[in-house]
DNA sequence: CCCTATTAAGTTGTGCGCAATTGAATGGTG
DNA sequence: CACCATTCAATTGCGCACAACTTAATAGGG
């Protein structure tokens, strides 16, 4: 039980919170790490597969709703597609009705891949090593944090 | 109750797995977030703050045991480190006994930091809106996880 | 003692994340 | 219609993450 004068009650929170962005910042890097092994075949980043899982699901969107889905912005966007296009997984076009907008299709390579992709999520879940009602408890934590976090942040920004 | 025919039952895991990878995806960033606003006062980003915190804790340590408290690589930290050093909060410098390691030590302003950096957890768990208890809960969730995805890496990565 | 393998940092190159800015298109208001 | 604010995508710049490689120093085996 050592007393440190000049550092208050403050220090067992700095430990705590040491624990759970430690955690949380090595969990994000090792789900990374898997899907980087998993998606290593189909040629996909883990962010490039976040953005066919929407477009497999949706089929076809503008570059704004695909940023919604994942909260993420042109300047991530932008260049990531490119590459997908690139890479002969979708297509990209003006949208006629709203020039400012662009259309992002899948080709039917981009389709196909779907079928391939289709190992990848039961063998995270393996992976994990977690039983489904665990994941199911980590994601509903998630959100939760995720919900309360966003609204946090401009009442936090209007403090300084 | 649509059937897809060419999509088996690996569609409802994709659509699982789509689930937990983006609640893990956006938590992360939700709480990079966070961190950016409570941490633009002290001019650090998160990762900065994870190796300040580190150095705190253990007051002076080579690069390596930095890296693997925080399970970063020289790639990520001499540049990190680097930046740091530039803002004058720690000091490098080749270790006497092994010319190999750098020693990373705190200045003295890069230890009176840490009061001023005291306040961040305490608004950090606030921000998070979850009670201790549920944060400890998702912290043993991530850290289980993490461990099981770190020993599944190398098994997959053998499958090919 | 020499030669080789290993280890620690650093460097390079690619891709992501985000803030800030630009440019073009659109919509609304006087 | 003219003007202005808004919206969407793209671009720029900076920092992080990671793989692959380089360089220098150390340790170990013949």
């Amino acid at each position: 039980m050592t007393v440190l004068p000049d550092l208050p009650d403050d220090a067992d929170l700095l430990l705590l919170d040491r624990q759970i962005c430690f955690s949380l910042n090595a969990a994000s890097r090792a789900f990374g790490g898997v899907y980087r092994v998993l998606l290593k075949d189909l040629g996909l980043t883990y962010p490039q597969y976040l953005v066919m899982l929407v477009l497999w699901e949706h089929g076809e969107l503008p570059v704004k709703r695909i940023g919604e889905h994942l909260r993420l912005d042109s300047g991530t966007l932008s260049p990531l597609l490119k590459r997908l296009e690139a890479a002969g997984l979708v297509h990209r076009k003006r949208s006629p009705e709203d020039e400012r907008s662009v259309t992002v299709s899948l080709t039917g390579e981009g389709s196909a891949m779907r079928e391939r992709a289709g190992q990848v999520p039961r063998r995270l879940l393996v992976a994990t090593g977690l039983p489904v009602e665990q994941l199911a408890t980590l994601r509903v934590l998630l959100d939760q944090v995720t919900e309360a976090l966003d609204n946090a942040v401009p009442g936090l920004a209007a403090e300084g």
